[in-house]
DNA sequence: TTTT
DNA sequence: TTTT
């Protein structure tokens, strides 16, 4: 509710690749993309023209994952207002390991309806714009779980994931998440 | 010059630690800080309140680097505008690792003047606002340099950094870098 | 709940003088604030330095209005976050006017605590940052008014005002209102 | 190069008529557009769907006046970024009127190639982004003028308009703006 | 991996 | 590691 400091990130470019949806223990949809943005300049030395592409891991939360995950296509343009989270989770050599991201609270779709590569069907969405509700602090583990899960990190925001990484066996293919 | 996409990053927060200045062989600055936002709600179960903080890594260049090497201390807060992006490096096993940083054109100051732990001297600074020239493109290797430098990736936007992670004992301490 | 298009607005800036809170029929309080920000820069032709102020007039609703009234005053140094909004009203001779103002959805406070203009009493509040609840869509009037409000326009995203700017000797000091 | 505060604007929104370009003594171009952006929500009492458009009036100068001239159109989709600047003028009963305008320093179309409306000569622009030279403090009057302009006040941050709104019958269409 |  |  409160806060102290400012955390915003705006972004507008395309994605990578369709959006992967999953659903949490507590059946909250968790969808990630990958973004990109680009930037193009004249080198100043040789006047030869420069381009550097960043890909930002965007994720998005609860109704916003759904819509996501229902009208975003490879290839489709995309403004995202988020937040910055760094999630901390340990690679196969047990070694921490850090990934960035951009959890957003709003998102609007950028392209004219009927271009979204193969996507047309129904009432479509065209563009429209969408706000997570509940402020960006949405605690998708809220409604009570009980399987420990490694995107927690990155879900909530009270750090006190039980059974973080838990040591044996457990398959997970969360843990397998290289970041980009 | 022209740029495909949106990447803005805003935050206003307080460094955890004195910032560190370096110089690259081009002579330009580069400033590293690293900047704390927290949010704070309550538990909708519990009703406990919560707090979380989000570290930020910022980087600074050439000018501004300088500015914020000298005005900004441990425990200042402070107002970034810039733009996120994710470097490659090596850790001591070869491993490729990533860490995302924003990369600063615009600062400003937001403690009184004469708060600022401990810095308090001449004409001060007090609260004054600084943008980078070159619209945040700026490349602090444009002027030549021959030897390699860890920090290129996170600077130099064409990505064509030569020599990167030398092979052999070339010491050099921004290898050492780990993320937060 | 969705939208199409983005409005943003973000500054930083000093009070021009005490906010000034009033009531609306349906009880929620509604708090205008005048809000400088400053640029300066040396005249390319004389190098002579130059400055300029630009007033920012900032509304907060209901909450935030609140607090806004409660911890904020001439000189304090705030953060808001907000939406441009136009409305429209009419002078003493009945010509359409129009004044734009920023509908804020969140504000903190940037000022240490105990160096706001004579503020200092009680939890004090220091610095902290608070949001609008319900996406900034709030309509201070949806709990029902019959009273006509010159102030509707820039709080009524419907646009639907009845009876505005009501013919004859209705005494409304809101209707006194000049812009900056 | 410094300031004190920030302020900032970023729009999205599509623009209500084709741009006007002007140019200023100086030979500096001037593009205004109208812009709209729209929300829309449900009546909390009746469950009604609302929506509420805003007009936004953006100048841009210079280069950027040239391009947004050039490329956009009625109907065209736009990502602005800029600062809130008010100027004064005087209507025809020599009253103080005030105007809120975005000076835009960053713009990037956003409609994909060839469905700007009638646009699509030459080598079209495609999708693009442009930014303005020297961080939105350009001075379009900086390399001498002597006749008054009635833009002058939005455009000149130094406020030092000679003969502004000259008296006697002095025709200049700028004068008969109408805010929206 | 996108987009132009 | 900051800040309240």
């Amino acid at each position: 509710m409160a806060s102290r400091g400012i955390n915003k990130v705006i972004l507008i470019g395309n994605l990578g690749s369709d959006p992967e949806t999953r659903y949490m223990p507590s059946g909250g949809a968790v969808t990630n993309v990958s973004l990109a943005t680009s930037e193009s300049w004249k080198d100043k030395q040789t006047g030869q023209p420069q381009e550097r592409t960043e890909w930002h891991r965007v994720v998005f939360f609860n109704r916003l994952a759904e819509i996501a995950g229902e009208y975003l296509r490879k290839g489709s343009k995309v403004y995202v207002e988020g937040r910055l989270q760094t999630r901390k989770w340990q690679d196969q050599n047990g070694q921490d390991r850090y990934t960035t991201e951009i959890v957003a609270n709003e998102m609007q779709m950028l392209d004219s309806r009927g271009e979204q590569g193969g996507f047309n069907q129904g009432m479509g969405g065209g563009q429209g714009g969408y706000q997570q509700q509940g402020g960006g602090q949405a605690d998708p583990y809220a409604q009570g779980r009980s399987a420990p899960s490694p995107m927690a990190p990155s879900t909530n925001p009270s750090g006190q994931q039980p059974n973080q990484a838990p040591s044996g066996g457990f398959d997970n293919s969360f843990d397998d998440d290289i970041p980009f």
